[in-house]
DNA sequence: TCTGGGGTCCTTTATCGG
DNA sequence: TCTGCCGATAAAGGACCC
């Protein structure tokens, strides 16, 4: 397997110095509000020199660079761009795997017999995406994703990083253990308590330690990862399995008339996500972020499918109260989410659409719905090598 | 004064029927 | 009749990613 993976370099920033090339030369960020409660989606370069860099808030960005300019992100231009993008790569590489608008999966190995060829084939791709659309990339070619991408990572922004076979763990090795993919705040702090500072060390970790420090299959996955052992392959289907709208408030609400209201407008938005995509959902699901940043989520799953925003907003809003009950205070974010999507026309199944009076035919126990894998057809993408 | 929004996947816990 | 166990599923929470 020869696989590269091509990461756009700063792309939000990228795209909005093509939109105003008045901004070329200045701190650039994309993201929320400096004086709410916003974080930085991308920073361009000349931005990231004041110590600015993504996830962080916009208030402390704006502490750290007073003169920068702020912009908010406008998804739909990012799209088109991304889209022209990947319509580019494709030509030269056709089989690839999307995984973000500004990132993504290439199956060298289908146009290239070697290292040397693929090397050519990334070179290929990063002229053409700067002919087609002017932005940059990078690209990290090797045997394995893991492997790629931590390679692209390396020589941003415009580089290629090539990792022969048989060089991955050596290659890895030296890599801060964050750098590893799957290893987030709370893993990082278990291995740094143990004296674990680089992915060569993670490597190194016996089955005890391992099963001490990241129990369960994510530890086993991240060693094999960590010593490049990788068998994942590309992930062409791209359906996807939930839908969410979410909000964080200006300032905290307690105030439940006004809670409702914002549940009300996130169902419309969702319903109308479910109905472009003829779409039908049969789990609700409503989040709560308390002002002590804890998370809780209420959920509830029905028989049939739905899409209409008046029922989702009022599951929404039960689910809410019920949440509230259970633990009561100020919020800081609400959403909504539905999960076990079908496709609308199966409400036409005569098997089905005996049952869409909606009343139930029996005790009415919610485990009525026993019957239906509300898991079942969703798509199989797995962490497991 | 901190910390968005939209996702995916995995694990743990509650519940239910046999 | 009571109790325990088992397996399946739904719900909830947690971690992670861009």
């Amino acid at each position: 397997m020869i696989v590269a993976h091509l990461d756009l370099d700063a792309f939000f920033a990228a795209v909005e110095e093509l939109e105003d090339p008045t901004l070329r030369t200045k701190p650039l960020i994309v993201g929320g509000d400096p004086h709410g409660r916003g974080v930085v989606a991308t920073a361009n370069y000349e931005a990231r020199k004041f110590g600015i860099h993504s996830a962080m808030s916009c208030a402390e960005a704006l502490r750290r660079c007073p003169h920068a300019v702020f912009v908010r992100p406008r998804h739909s231009v990012y799209r088109d761009y991304s889209r022209s993008v990947w319509d580019t790569v494709r030509g030269i590489v056709p089989t690839v795997e999307r995984t973000g608008l500004d990132e993504g999966y290439l199956d060298v190995g289908k146009v290239a017999s070697d290292f040397l060829q693929a090397r050519t084939i990334a070179e290929a791709v990063q002229t053409a995406v700067r002919a087609g659309t002017r932005l940059t990339c990078s690209l990290g070619v090797s045997t394995s994703k893991v492997v790629s991408k931590i390679a692209s990572d390396l020589r941003k922004p415009g580089g290629i990083v090539v990792v022969p076979p048989k060089t991955e763990a050596a290659f890895l090795a030296e890599f801060d253990v964050r750098k590893l993919p799957g290893v987030g705040p709370k893993a990082e702090a278990r291995l740094r308590a143990a004296g674990v500072q680089t992915i060569g060390a993670i490597a190194a970790l016996s089955d005890t330690e391992l099963k001490r420090l990241l129990p369960g299959s994510v530890g086993r996955v991240l060693r094999d990862r960590a010593c490049g052992i990788d068998h994942r392959e590309l992930e062409l289907s791209t359906e996807r399995i939930s839908i969410s709208v979410e909000n964080t408030f200006e300032r905290d609400v307690t105030d439940r008339a006004k809670l409702y209201d914002e549940l009300r407008w996130m169902a419309a938005r969702v319903a109308g996500h479910l109905r472009e995509s003829r779409r039908t959902a049969r789990t609700v699901t409503t989040k709560l972020r308390y002002t002590d940043f804890s998370i809780r989520s209420r959920s509830t799953s029905l028989r049939i499918g739905i899409d209409d925003e008046g029922e989702i907003a009022e599951l929404a809003c039960g689910l809410l109260d019920r949440a509230l009950s259970d633990r009561p205070g100020a919020l800081r974010l609400v959403g909504v989410g539905v999960s076990g999507l079908s496709d609308h026309r199966q409400l036409a199944f005569p098997a089905l659409s005996e049952n869409a009076s909606g009343h139930p035919s029996n005790g009415g126990s919610p485990a009525a719905a026993t019957g239906v894998d509300s898991r079942a057809g969703r798509a199989t993408r797995k962490l497991r090598s």
